[in-house]
DNA sequence: CCTTAGTGCGTACGTTGTACCCGATTCTGA
DNA sequence: TCAGAATCGGGTACAACGTACGCACTAAGG
């Protein structure tokens, strides 16, 4: 893969910094050009025309309290542009199309997540603040990990932030660490706390979907099929751990738990 | 939340075992109820009627073959009934609605792992080689993140083996673990692998999207609008990693970095 | 034999995303 | 000041989707 070496690919970063700032002097005040990668180079428009009756920000939080009222389904432009009192083409002068949607309201979700100001003494509470914070995104969103996965992991303007923020923290422990290394380790970090919320979720969403509201109800519900099956013996750890277990509906302990796990595995691999 | 001792449930759950028997019994050769909670209620028939043309099986593997080939939007039930040659509401003599067809997909991906038949003396090793089956699932179904997110992590009957073979592992580390624990550690290295698969897949598609073949072409296509941002130096640590980090493509590598950090983290929490 | 549960198939409906056209509006260049 | 261009909001129309429903037929049980 990487056949060129670091030299090479800085040289040509340098390049494109200096193409981009001559690109950017040379487009002042001219049109964009029709087909921009993203939306995210529509968000200011040149002041030609009637004043637009909406900003993408009211576009996007109208869409979050759809998805977070009624699921991510429920966000059809029909419905969209009811809320927004507009008629349901009009969003389509904001937007190319439903994945931009999907777009403003990534990027809605992840510009919630606060981050510290100056960076933490301790990289690990730097990074359980930011694990909880990512939780609570996910908790407060539940259609965040099917719109994630449905868009194929785009990236918002703010995912930036939050990528920084948990490489500065790693940045700070005192010695200097492999940018390779810190990057694997906080992405190792991102990739629990995305999985473990989504299961988190996907719990959730069953006991909601299926009118329960305590583990007791799922095991009245769902005890016979799955016993049956737990009956054969195939099982028997399993087994074991629904008779025995405690602990089975405690999201919070459970993320804890792990998430702790991650960080000392962290620690000990980086030797900090 | 858990306010019932695990003597209740216990005592509980020996009572659905009986009750379920009994029900078994009666059962035996009646028509069943027509509002089954899941599809795999439904897998076997009375043989009553004209032999049906189909097996579940035949429409789990085209859907399957669908989603690889063309995505999880390219699944259609009419696009699955011309693959199958059939009607297009032929399919509703089998499944009840699209979400069984999703739930037989998930069950025969979540079937392609093949687990060890006997213990792996070491632990680690075992999960590793369950994270590399699970990893190659994902990267074989690029479609799977989606669908378990749009189902709100349905749990598939091949799903059952999946686990019980993750606490087996925990289960035979010499000394007696606390079954809450041995779940919660199982179930971070499990969330783990899918938010790391999750994370290559979205590169591995975005890339195909746009054409990229590498990682130099990302650069030169996203370079421009993303050093726009870095320039600004407001994120100077991300900066340094996209200049001078060199294993930026190399799942595999992060993914075992990121495992690696995990196991040890299990390893030393649980002290075995 | 007839009854009956199960079969394959086709039509039709409501909902979705969005392409396209319209007249009205407002800023800009002459 | 005043055309002209660019952009606005609104509405109609269409293809594709999931699926409710009804039809004629087949094969096993009494």
């Amino acid at each position: 893969m990487a056949e060129r070496s670091a030299d090479d690919r800085s040289r040509q970063i340098r390049e494109w910094l200096t193409n981009w700032a001559a690109a950017q002097h040379e487009q002042d005040g001219q049109s964009r050009t029709p087909d921009n990668q993203s939306i995210w180079e529509y968000l200011s428009r040149p002041p030609r025309g009637p004043r637009p009756a909406l900003t993408h920000n009211q576009i996007a939080t109208a869409a979050v309290q759809l998805a977070d009222e009624a699921g991510l389904d429920a966000v059809t432009m029909r419905a969209l542009a009811k809320r927004l009192d507009v008629a349901t083409m009009g969003l389509y002068r904001y937007v190319r199309g439903k994945d931009d949607i999907y777009a403003l309201m990534l990027n809605t979700a992840v510009g919630e997540i606060s981050l510290p100001d100056k960076h933490d003494d301790d990289w690990r509470a730097a990074f359980r603040r930011l694990a909880g914070e990512m939780r609570g995104m996910y908790l407060r969103h539940t259609w965040l990990p099917q719109l994630e996965a449905g868009t194929f992991g785009m990236i918002a303007p703010n995912s930036l932030a939050v990528i920084e923020a948990g490489l500065a923290a790693l940045d700070n422990v005192g010695r200097d660490l492999d940018v390779d290394e810190m990057m694997a380790a906080a992405g190792a970090i991102a990739a629990y706390v995305r999985g473990s919320a989504t299961s988190a979720i996907a719990r959730q969403e069953a006991y909601r979907r299926f009118g329960w509201s305590s583990d007791d109800d799922m095991r009245a519900a769902s005890g016979p099929p799955l016993l049956r099956v737990l009956a054969r013996g195939d099982y028997p750890t399993l087994a074991r751990y629904i008779v025995d277990g405690s602990n089975e509906d405690d999201d919070e302990w459970q993320f804890s738990f792990g998430l702790e796990c991650v960080l000392g595995g962290v620690a000990a691999r980086l030797g900090i």
